[in-house]
RNA sequence: GCUCCUGUAGUCUAGUGGUCAAGGAUAGAGGCCUCUCGAGCCUUUGACGCGGGUUCAAAUCCCGCCAGGAGCACCA
């Protein structure tokens, strides 16, 4: 808090300067209103009332939430905070096709997702409990002649659309296709052999308003319902019910939903009911990105990845295990608004975001990445401790003391690097590496056994060269650091590593912030940390 | 191919006829500071897709073109 305080004074100070003494008060409110609209950068939903907006998020159950559903989720959520008004979960649970069905566990992972971004829904519905509210007003559809009973193959339906051919079924009277629907309910017809079908206009210059489904036949096992219902809803039926009935008054949703809005519009006209206000964003991708959700579930389930939150399937909950914090994943999706072109952001953005939020609060703490042994002959007798700031800019979050003897460990990197030159030990001596170092001796990270590689100590007063982090052999634990491109990245940590608990988030000096995974039972194992970025 | 959507700097975004010789963020360049390749500070490069039209006046309205994207399932 006090360093927001302090930063934003002195950034208004110095803008103000820029601008003129004189008219430094209407600035500094232009100033602060400018930081207001950034911060709250959507526009104003049409016909919103304070206090009586409702919203939803309708994920359909097939993993963890991805950085994509992150917009909704923030989008929906701050119009909430913005009207005062509700926010619901509805899962949109429907029986799915073969290549995608709803997966149980992928409820829990959804709410906890959004728990963990710190999102909370006013209420919680699942489309799966809410079929006998489908089938209310299918009769109705029916009997109105707005809708009939196709039992056309897949094929055929596909064919006769793109040929704009009717089937001979869509003129038949409405007592024919009551009995059809009862006859789909009661099991006469086998999956795929009867669909019900909305009248739009076979003729329609849109193939995907030719005669839409609305229900269909399927005997497949639902995670939750089981094979209780056979006949089931499209999204767009499902969704026009349940946005009047659940009264929702804004759907934002990705525009890749853009044509179900006209199917919810033309189920809404025939049932005399009156829907709510349609918004969409364009597609977020992140550049360094090229995830495909099934791809993800199958490297999930193979064990190829761990788990869900596995880094590589950018879900959500893997952005809070690398500890990414909530509020620079909101400002993040939020800074984009409503635009409806697809985007493509590098994650460095995000990133910055993040380290805004945690650069000054986080820990600063030693771990070389590929360590080699170095011994440095001459070491002064006294030193055999040493204490060191937690945050070189913020005395308050206090130090550690580090124990010391005559070896260390340092990155085989810079130590390749600067061969026969002097480096520095950072915050404790300068060291003159040997002319030559072999490669190949990285030491074991639990153990840290390995080959030495011999230094000279020759002062201990800073120096401009090469400062470089170290850790000292005295209490050294192994670390295993999860990054994007390395799954297992080993190295070794300062003893004050040892005892880091799930949640605890650091900056390795010249490496980058990372957050503590659950730690092993066994203390031998090497810790485990998911890395965040630099 | 058809339907719809979108085109502001490398990237994202503000902008709804004059106050825009276009604002912000991020990235880039240069410098300062710093015992991290982090943070901070200063300076700086850089954009209205193209062509017509309407208007005293267009990034903003209209038309055409071009480019990009999405959708075209008995998936969501």
């Amino acid at each position: 808090m006090e360093e927001v305080a302090t930063l934003s004074e002195s950034d208004r100070r110095s803008r103000l300067g820029a601008l003129g003494g004189p008219l430094a008060p209407p600035s500094t409110r232009k100033e602060a209103e400018a930081r207001h609209e950034r911060e709250h950068g959507l526009p104003p939903l049409p016909g919103a009332e304070e206090g009586k907006v409702v919203l939803r998020l309708a994920p359909f159950p097939s993993g963890s939430l991805h950085i994509g559903n992150a917009r909704g989720l923030f989008v929906n959520d701050e119009y909430r905070r913005r009207y005062h008004g509700k926010f619901y979960l509805v899962f949109d649970d429907t029986v799915g096709s073969d290549e995608k069905r709803p997966i149980l566990e992928s409820y829990d992972l959804i709410l906890n997702d959004m728990a963990s971004a710190g999102v909370r829904p006013d209420a919680v519905y699942y489309k799966s409990d809410r079929l006998p509210l489908y089938y209310r007003d299918a009769p109705r559809m029916l009997e109105l002649g707005a809708a009939y009973v196709c039992t056309c193959v897949a094929e055929t339906l596909r064919k006769n659309r793109e040929a704009r051919v009717a089937c001979a079924e869509r003129a038949r009277e409405p007592s024919w296709q009551r009995e059809q629907w009862d006859r789909m309910l009661s099991g006469g017809y086998a999956p795929g052999e009867a669909v019900v079908r909305i009248k739009t206009d076979m003729a329609h210059p849109n193939p995907a308003f030719r005669d839409r489904v609305l229900f269909r036949i399927s005997d497949f096992d639902h995670p939750r319902v089981g094979t209780r219902y056979r006949v089931w809803p499209m999204l767009e039926y499902a969704f026009a019910i349940d946005d009047v009935e659940l009264g929702i008054t804004h759907i934002i949703r990705g525009k890749d939903l853009i044509m179900e809005d006209l199917m919810e519009e033309a189920i809404w006209k025939v049932l005399g009911l009156r829907g709510p206000v349609f918004m969409h964003w364009g597609l977020l991708r992140i550049r360094e990105t090229k995830i495909s959700k099934s791809k993800s579930y199958q490297d999930v389930r193979s064990g190829a990845y761990d788990g869900w939150s596995d880094p590589r399937t950018w879900g959500l909950s893997s952005l809070a295990r690398r500890g990414i914090r909530p509020e620079a994943l909101r400002q993040f999706v939020l800074s984009f608004g409503l635009s409806q072109s697809d985007i493509e952001v590098p994650a460095e953005t995000l990133y910055t975001e993040n380290r805004r939020l945690l650069d000054p609060t986080t820990p600063r703490r030693a771990f070389v990445p590929r360590p080699r042994r170095l011994r440095v002959e001459g070491m002064p007798q006294e030193l055999n401790t040493v204490r060191l700031a937690n945050h070189p800019e913020r005395p308050e979050l206090g130090e550690r003391e580090v124990e010391l003897s005559d070896t260390f460990f340092l990155p085989e990197e810079d130590l390749l690097k600067n061969v026969g030159r002097e480096i520095r030990l950072k915050d404790l001596v300068n060291v003159q590496l040997p002319p030559e170092i072999a490669e190949g001796g990285v030491a074991d990270p639990v153990s840290g056994d390995g080959p030495e590689v011999l230094g000279q100590f020759t002062t201990r007063p800073n120096k401009p060269i090469p400062r470089i982090q170290w850790v000292s052999a005295k209490g050294a634990v192994g670390i295993d650091v999860f990054t994007l491109e390395q799954p297992h990245l080993l190295g070794v940590g300062e003893a004050s590593l040892a005892s880091v608990r799930e949640g605890q988030v650091f900056q390795f000096e010249r490496f980058g912030f990372a957050r503590a995974d659950p730690q092993p039972e066994d203390p031998s194992r090497p810790r485990r940390l998911i890395f965040a970025h630099p």
